[in-house]
DNA sequence: TATAACTGTCAAGAAAGTGTCAATAAAATC
DNA sequence: GATTTTATTGACACTTTCTTGACAGTTATA
């Protein structure tokens, strides 16, 4: 199955020799130097690319812009290219979400290495990993060190919401809440799941290194 | 007011250039060649940096692991520095919380602007930010130029009224009152309050700096 | 300056919160 | 529907925090 890369780059000739380098590594490219066909392709026409590589420097639309539009509308990687030696705009590009950033001239090489590198960790979205932790929510599964952790459902739920906010006091009732628990239950039961978690991660109650009694107030982890 | 970064790097002539570089952008820079001592000034010493610039190639330790344990005892942005061309470990380095990245060599032109884009990311959290303190009302935290205070739960809660009536006297009566508090409880109680909090925040109260006592009536904070 | 009212903090007991065992209830699995 | 697994809860020991009286020190005021 190849992959399919979205080339949104207004120097044809670069174009075609990113095509052609790309091919061999198993990728399907399809160059606009437009980046408003590149958009309709993309947005209108919903064709279903696997990543944009994107220049800055574009005639009639602003790079930015596009990306902006792109992440707006669409959940794909970006990586913005860009011969602008500014800082600045490096710095933008991160914060409105592009996945990497490539500075022209590149190497071909180093494309590919970015795209597969980006095309990764975006396939393990699902798989969160935290401080020691790798966190499958869809399998509902913990590994600890590469190691699997025995959860329970509950124990599971618990786990993955103090993850989630981390460095956060969560109290009972807020964990009751938020996993929908009937909401007579005990406080002791929640602590219960949180000494049987700990015993499972090997945190011990008294000098925890992960989940943290916040007194008064609940628990946090902290990472 | 110059804001502080702990610079992490063995080259020593480097070090110095980038202190010297970033001065006039108002940066005052404290470098080290061994990471273990910058960890000590950090978390031991607990001198009140706003940003760690840290180099991944080390002497004795490696950069990640610096990386780790700054992140799992202080909230302070890292930047990462590094001459190595792996891309596995920039994505790494994200994944362990690195605020930025920056590949060596780098002009330091770049740097100044980088610190100033993570320290901007970093300042607009939903966080009350009064005087030397930082304070997350969801997360029950203070933090006083960066370093976390123990607060108990009713500490926190009178010291939050007091930061939110900033320049206000509020009666003993009044914060009994707003906290909820049993109404026969004794001003003592309060008085007693403020001694410990004074206490955890370094306030004399001879000659309180944050929260004055007003004869006669209560007590105020003064930002 | 003397006196009354108020504030700071110590120390100790009261109160509230937490950790975990063990028993039972509830759910899931076979 | 019997068996195994998971969830819940009271109990109790233990820890941390809260409250208060006491008393010294401070400030207002007559």
């Amino acid at each position: 199955m190849s992959r399919k890369v979205l080339l949104i780059e207004d120097d044809i000739p670069l174009q075609e020799l990113i095509g052609s380098f790309l091919e061999p590594y198993g990728f399907e490219t399809e160059g606009y130097a437009d980046p408003k066909k590149a958009l309709d392709r993309l947005l209108v026409e919903k064709k279903p690319f696997d990543i944009v590589v994107l220049d800055l420097m574009l005639p009639g639309m602003d790079g930015f812009d596009v990306a902006k539009m792109i992440k707006s509308h669409l959940d794909i990687p970006i990586i913005i290219s860009s011969a602008r030696t500014d800082i600045g705009n490096k710095i933008y590009g991160y914060d409105l979400g592009a996945d990497d950033y490539l500075d022209k001239p590149y190497e071909p090489r180093e494309l590919v290495l970015r795209i597969e590198a980006v095309l990764r960790r975006y396939g393990r979205k699902d798989e969160l990993v935290v401080s020691d932790f790798t966190i499958d929510e869809s399998a509902k599964s913990v590994m600890i060190e590469g190691y699997p952790i025995d959860f329970t459902r509950i124990e599971f739920d618990i786990f993955l919401l103090l993850v989630k906010n981390r460095g956060k006091n969560l109290s009972r009732d807020q964990i009751i809440g938020s996993l929908g628990l009937s909401d007579d239950i005990k406080h002791r039961t929640i602590d219960m799941h949180i000494s049987n978690i700990r015993l499972k991660i090997g945190d011990d109650a008294k000098e925890p290194r992960y989940i943290k009694s916040v007194w008064g107030i609940g628990y946090k982890f902290t990472g």
